[in-house]
RNA sequence: GCCGCUGUGGUGGAAUCGGCAGACACACAAGACUUAAAAUCUUGGGAUGGCAACAUCGUACGGGUUCAAGUCCCGUCAGCGGCACCA
């Protein structure tokens, strides 16, 4: 019988799509089971063969939880506002809507050929204005609780997309997107204050099943670091506070240092003699890019300042303060103690500049390197630190300066707020009007959505604004609040912003009062399982929890996580072990591969590249072999003969197979998963007959992984209804156990016989049934026996001398 | 530099707790079918020595623990990913 998967694929997708097989009810009383995959931005490429690897495995769990009896959430729709929509429009003069109406037809097109089981009707379109609606009012929340602000201040600005970038954006010192220049731009920016939330993301990362990794990256992209603010004393009569993890050390500070756009600066800058240079090592640092600054980070440099000297509060040392580029502005107070003896950094710069290094714990030769180990030393030179233990010695001198005011604990973190303003066109208009009465004044939440307007250009303009900002007809307004003349504020949301909250519009896709109504929402939330690339880690995951535990503050979800669980696939690899990409050539088209193999073949495929969570490159030859699978599964309708219930041969392996199939798919083994079908039917290949109930648990086992062949198979055999419609196989544990295993026999730990005993044999049982054995007899002989091991099922170790 | 992960045949990869290394596939070789090829089916295979039974070696490298190590411990090397002047 031949193989028709085109025919049989055009089938099913057709009768899925007619009878809506794959709906979500909306039937509350239901278990529900809410399984994500990341919407695609819908690029101009079309789909590429990674997307398929996530989409399946979330495909093939969605599916087993329908047959399992949930009702289950699996939506799809589009990321699409976004820089290669909107630069193809500058390009092509295409309107971006329009571009991206294009993209999206052809992207569903593909999707829908490799028989996934979304739900169309809950489609979404993050440029949709009544979906960018919610995410305005999402932003006016935000707002007026506070959590967005405007701000002057120094933004990472890329030359490529001229456009602003966030912290996340920015990769090695260039634009994560187009890989251009970053450099530091002062704008006023819309921040979002993430930092409000950042011990809360640490924290309840213990309550959600997230693959370690991520919850690592996130941590350390947070960058929780707790030690002390101390305050120095300066000789111009001023407090100058600095951060530290090792406030222990305070006796062996023998300098300041502080950012070169520190305040202080211009505060001093009567007293401080030697200003030109200063102002010249400013000038310097502000020109700097990121990339230049990274580049450069082991040579120190750094000027003194000459007027000015610091006071160590624990001895009332003076000691000097430097400006240096490697104190950076953003983060701690912007100003630094210097402990050359126990910092790299700070020993570095001394060395350079000839400063006193003291060492204050003992365990290192400082006059070689800095000594920064925490764990062994002791505190020497230190006054009452003395003979103390870095930890002990952290706490004393922590009290100590709560004592005398001039210190106290603190946690400081990396993680910085959110830029969220870009100077471009396709995203979603802030809803902000800037009144010079009232200040900045929310769009009254009625009026929502602000809509795009119609422009002649989506080039931003030359001093960097948004395009929108051309558009006076857009941007004048009177204010909602006193009625005068008012201006919209022009600035777009970063793409991150949709995709933020999309998961929740899913619940309730069409509502029109509110992003998702309170009784959807507290069915389906929160998702059960999500899975997604790991570069989204820190920006999108990240972001989306910020998001969420804001919403969940403000009453609008109930769950404190938008994810129960978090996975994440490797990527698929060109041939060549490469990154896919057109410049190397090695794009492989799922279209392509649809149309010679079939969807069935390649879902199959994807799957069984090899371990889900690590990268894996295509194979053109090893889909041969998936191919060569189903085409044997589809030939044993030809081996239907006669039987009830299993045969006797293959009972066991049916439920060792139920059991392996059913348990790793939920650990991601979806590799062995189909090893273990592949084994079972060359198993029944040897029998050369199937019996119905075989072929049905075969059938429903591989649905999820094939589900057009197994639903034509189905057919074919009568069964009645279809697969979608059935019920998971269940094993008995009883019965994956053989009546007979094989155990080996080891003589000194080495193998020399294999013989098959009862599997309910008695310790004692084994160890005769090994002893008696010719190979061991003899080796036994006249000798006496030293240890015996004996692990039922396994094997037997005699150890003889 | 710091953190994390990985290292297994010609290839992709298997191997709950330490218990038969190499499942399942790809590629390869031989055979069957065929005028022939493709497809399909059958068989074979870690390496070395041996006609063979068998022996020795073998999971990046060097040590260790153990009756028994791919798996645990110490050290080294290589690759990948993340962070990176965060005080």
């Amino acid at each position: 019988m031949k193989y028709d998967f085109s025919a049989i694929e055009k089938k099913w997708q057709d009768i899925w799509e007619a009878r809506n097989v794959f709906a979500a009810s909306d039937d509350y009383s239901k278990p529900k089971y809410y399984a994500l995959v990341e919407f695609p931005y819908p690029s101009g490429q079309g789909l590429h063969v990674g997307h398929p690897r996530s989409y399946t495995a979330l495909d093939i769990v969605a599916r087993k939880r329908r047959l399992q009896g949930y009702n289950v959430l699996y939506p799809m729709g589009w990321d699409a506002f976004g820089l290669p929509t909107e630069n193809y429009a500058i390009k092509n003069h295409i309107h971006p809507e329009i571009v991206t109406k294009q993209n999206v037809a052809r992207f569903k097109s593909q999707l829908k050929s490799l028989g996934l089981s979304f739900d169309w009707n809950r489609e979404i379109n993050t440029t949709d204005p009544s979906y960018y609606k919610w995410t305005q009012w999402i932003f006016l929340q935000l707002f007026k609780k506070g959590l967005a602000y405007k701000k002057e201040m120094s933004v990472n600005w890329c030359t490529g997309c001229k456009v602003v970038l966030a912290n996340e954006e920015v990769v090695n010192g260039v634009c994560e997107r187009c890989g251009s220049e970053v450099v530091h731009r002062v704008k006023s920016q819309w921040m979002l204050k993430i930092t409000e939330y950042a011990q809360r993301l640490i924290d309840d990362l213990d309550q959600v099943n997230y693959i370690e990794r991520v919850k690592t990256s996130q941590r350390n992209w947070i960058g929780r670091s707790t030690g002390a603010q101390v305050d120095f004393g300066t000789t111009a009569g001023d407090t100058l506070t600095v951060f530290t993890t090792r406030p222990d050390t305070l006796f062996g500070a023998t300098y300041m240092v502080i950012a070169p756009e520190h305040p202080y600066i211009q505060k001093w800058a009567d007293r401080i003699q030697n200003m030109d240079a200063v102002k010249a090592y400013q000038e310097e640092a502000a020109r700097k890019s990121d990339f230049e600054r990274t580049e450069l980070v082991k040579d120190k440099t750094g000027v003194m300042l000459e007027g000015v000297r610091g006071i160590n509060p624990v001895n009332g040392k003076e000691i000097p303060i430097f400006i240096s580029d490697y104190v950076l502005v953003t983060y701690g107070t912007g100003a630094i103690m210097a402990v050359p003896a126990h910092d790299t950094r700070d020993w570095e710069f001394a060395k350079k500049f000839g400063l006193p290094i003291i060492e204050v714990v003992k365990g290192g030769n400082v006059e070689q390197e800095a000594f920064t180990d925490c764990a062994t030393g002791v505190m020497v030179n230190s006054g009452f630190l003395d003979g103390l233990s870095v930890e002990e010695a952290k706490v004393k001198i922590v009290d100590w300066l709560k004592e005398q005011g001039k210190g106290e604990p603190k946690v400081n973190y990396k993680l910085r707020d959110w830029v969220f303003s870009r100077q471009r066109y396709w995203g979603e208009p802030i809803p902000i009007i800037h009144c010079d009465h009232c200040g900045f004044v929310p769009v009254d939440e009625s009026e929502l959505p602000v809509r795009l307007p119609e422009v002649e250009s989506y080039e931003p303009t030359g001093d960097g604004d948004s395009p929108l900002s051309a558009i006076d007809s857009w941007v004048n307004v009177t204010c909602p609040k006193c009625g005068r003349p008012a201006k919209r504020e022009t600035d777009t949301m970063p793409q991150w912003a949709g995709s933020s909250w999309y998961f929740l519009r899913y619940c309730d896709p069409h509502n029109d009062k509110a992003l998702a109504s309170k009784e959807a929402l507290n069915y389906w939330m929160p998702v059960d399982w999500y899975n997604g690339g790991m570069e989204h880690t820190t920006l999108h995951v990240l972001y989306s929890r910020f998001w969420h535990k804001f919403l969940y503050d403000i009453g609008v979800v109930n769950t404190p996580e938008p994810y129960a669980k978090r996975t994440s696939h490797g990527m698929i690899l060109g041939e060549n072990g490469e990154k896919m990409s057109k410049s190397r050539g090695n794009v492989v088209n799922p279209d392509d591969i649809i149309k010679e193999f079939g969807a069935d073949t390649l879902r199959l495929y994807e799957m069984f590249i090899g371990d889900f969570e690590k990268a894996a490159p295509w194979s053109q030859s090893s889909i041969k072999g998936c191919k060569r699978f189903l085409e044997r599964v589809y030939n044993l309708l030809e081996m239907r003969g006669a039987g009830d219930g299993y045969s006797k041969e293959l009972e066991s392996s049916f439920h060792k197979t139920i059991k392996k199939v059913s348990e790793d798919i939920e650990q991601l083994k979806f590799n062995t998963a189909i090893a273990a079908m592949m084994s079972l039917t060359n198993d029944i290949y040897s029998q050369g007959k199937v019996t119905d109930q075989e072929l049905k648990t075969f059938i429903l086992l591989l649905n999820p992984f094939a589900p057009h062949l197994t639903e034509e198979m189905w057919e074919q055999c009568g069964f009645g209804g279809m697969v979608t419609q059935q019920s998971w196989p269940e094993f008995d544990p009883a019965k994956c156990q053989d009546a007979q295993v094989e155990i080996v026999a080891q003589f000194c730990g080495k193998i020399k016989a294999r013989l098959m005993v009862d599997a309910d044999s008695s310790k004692e049982a084994l160890l005769e049934a090994v002893k008696s054995c010719p190979e061991m007899k003899s080796l036994l002989e006249g000798k006496t026996i030293v240890k015996e091991v004996v692990v039922p099922g396994k094997l037997v170790n005699i150890v003889a001398k």
